[in-house]
DNA sequence: TTGATTTATGCAAACGTTTGCAAAATAAGA
DNA sequence: TCTTATTTTGCAAACGTTTGCATAAATCAA
């Protein structure tokens, strides 16, 4: 618990009464060494505990790949998974896996950027629209590869990997449509900092306008990606709006939020009220009633992501995707009730 | 996209007509070196788009700090959250996270953690019970920190943050029992390579042994971590016991699979059967019914363990933490019903 | 101006590995 | 036994930074 003693291949060498050389040789590639001295140098190794110093072996050989990800800090509940299973991916490669998560402004996104290449980065996976031309210039200089994940515009000249939020927000709208409902509210998270949810929106208004109906800015509401947020969401809409029979929800955690606030209302879903969302999360299936989505393949995008940037660091061309939802329908979403007689 | 032409400190230093020394000390120590000239540099450190090596700055001047984290892959779900806020506490105090999954067994589990320190890890998270007397051994010598999360049995001589499970399980037992309920069913994760899970169990068990009540065997599932295992599992119990009027889940996963999977069969809840689980996740309060569950304090531990790690890397003594769960009482769980004339 | 301080720069030696090359030891061939 | 081929080891030069020390330049006081 005290000398900051820290053995180096040295002292190993000193130990075991042969050079630095050989040690290294019998640490990295064993078939270059006696089988005797080999093992006689790794009972040093264990008797002093030794560990290769990253630092010093990195500077002289190539180095090791490890992949940087900047990750918005509210979107990390939303992209765990896709998190998870990146460095799953990654980790079966030995890739290692570092993420950033700044607070929504390009300034520090650029900059955590940054941090993460001067923490070894040699890939990086960048959330969103970063639109920093600085960081790009770099990369491209550098040789960096980097992957953009989750955008809502084309990115033309770079690679990326995302899903059509557009689409998803007609497949969620059309669903509706079909089913007879007339008068939509939009229960989503703050727009102006997620162009993802935007998107989505933008969709719903679209297919919306398509079939001649238009949603009132007072029939959109944004609140926190929390479900206690959609329960309170739920409410104020309804007050406003009481002919209401379709709710799109952002995303399944506001959905739930809303089902909690029907029920504890009185209506029931779906003969009072549909409602539908976005993301298919797991639990979504197994509520009651189960939550009709629409599957943003947070999944796939992780798979892809991974594969992805190992082809690009492997020299091979990566073609960009843009995965296209499926709409998964459940119980929370039916046909419009026959108008009440007042 | 073509030439592997990395341009290092000399390169700038050339460029700029002056020595490497001074465009080191441009970059990390500003006030060391004069206005104009740091300009000056700078300017060039843009145009050939530097970035520092790391592996040569990491071996001359001290490193930077790094934690690791192993945690077992199949865990990752439950401890995504712990991870996010333990990544978020570090972050913050310009600490990198590398986490690693390995699959179940002690002996990757062991490299895992070797694997993270030859990446450069200076300190250590490890979850569980992974008592590789080597490894531990080696952190000694190297005077590494290194904190246990989550251990069931207290590992006198190291330090931990965990959280009471036995007594977790005695809570939900003891709420079930004062509602008067007698005939139970456990349905629960594999318990071989769960250790929290076995000792939440171990819990509910001591209660009602105390209580003068025992818990068949053939009551208890073992069931993947997975909503559907609940829905399942739930049937395949009833079956067996008909005379089942509370059940406990081993997570709220389970136990919303077990909502459903009642739901389906038409039992309600809590009127003729009582649910509770444990980990209070965040959807537990918005489901319908709203689940009764045990607090496991994951939140509390990633920001401890975020803490104790900080203090242990500035020379200071933490203390280990026993964290106590607390019962959260909602819907599903109610008083037994009056027993039926058959 | 000059000498005394202060500030800014250059020089070169680390930091802990890996690796090409050459020397030494061993094995094989005769 | 002596060559020759082969395997094993040691030597020393990198890798890209930072930093103590020494020198040069600039500033200041008188």
């Amino acid at each position: 618990m005290s000398k900051k003693n820290i053995p180096t291949l040295h002292d190993v060498a000193k130990a075991a009464a042969v050079s630095p050389g050989t040690v290294s040789r019998a640490l990295t590639r064993p078939d270059l060494v006696a089988e005797k001295t080999r093992e006689h140098i790794l009972k040093w190794v264990k008797k002093l505990h030794y560990l290769p110093d990253p630092a010093g072996r990195n500077l002289r050989s190539s180095k090791p790949i490890v992949v940087g990800a900047v990750i918005p800090k509210n979107g990390i509940s939303t992209f765990a998974q896709t998190i998870s299973d990146l460095n799953d991916a990654l980790e079966a490669n030995k890739i290692t896996l570092i993420v950033s998560q700044p607070e929504y402004s390009s300034a520090s996104s650029e900059s955590a950027a940054y941090r993460l290449l001067e923490q070894g980065a040699n890939a990086l996976i960048l959330l969103g629209e970063e639109h920093d031309p600085e960081l790009f210039d770099t990369l491209e200089h550098r040789d960096i590869p980097h992957l953009l994940l989750w955008t809502t515009k084309d990115p033309k000249d770079k690679h990326y990997i995302t899903v059509n939020q557009s689409k998803a927000g007609q497949l969620a709208a059309r669903h509706l449509l079909e089913l007879g409902h007339q008068s939509f509210a939009f229960i989503g998270v703050p727009l102006l900092h997620n162009d993802r949810a935007a998107a989505r929106l933008a969709g719903v208004k679209k297919e919306l306008k398509a079939a001649g109906i238009s949603l009132a800015s007072s029939a959109i509401l944004e609140e926190d990606h929390r479900f206690s947020s959609g329960r309170t969401a739920v409410e104020a809409v309804l007050n406003r709006h009481p002919e209401t029979t379709a709710i799109i929800c952002t995303s399944d955690y506001h959905a739930l939020g809303v089902l909690r606030g029907l029920h504890e209302i009185g209506k029931r879903v779906p003969a009072d009220i549909s409602v539908v969302s976005f993301n298919n999360n797991d639990f979504s299936a197994f509520t009651i009633p189960s939550i009709t989505s629409v599957d943003l393949k947070q999944h796939d995008v992780g798979i892809h992501a991974a594969n992805a940037i190992y082809q690009m660091l492997n020299g091979k061309n990566m073609k960009s995707l843009n995965i296209q939802p499926e709409l998964r329908i459940r119980e929370s979403s039916g046909p419009v009730k026959i108008k009440k007689l007042k």
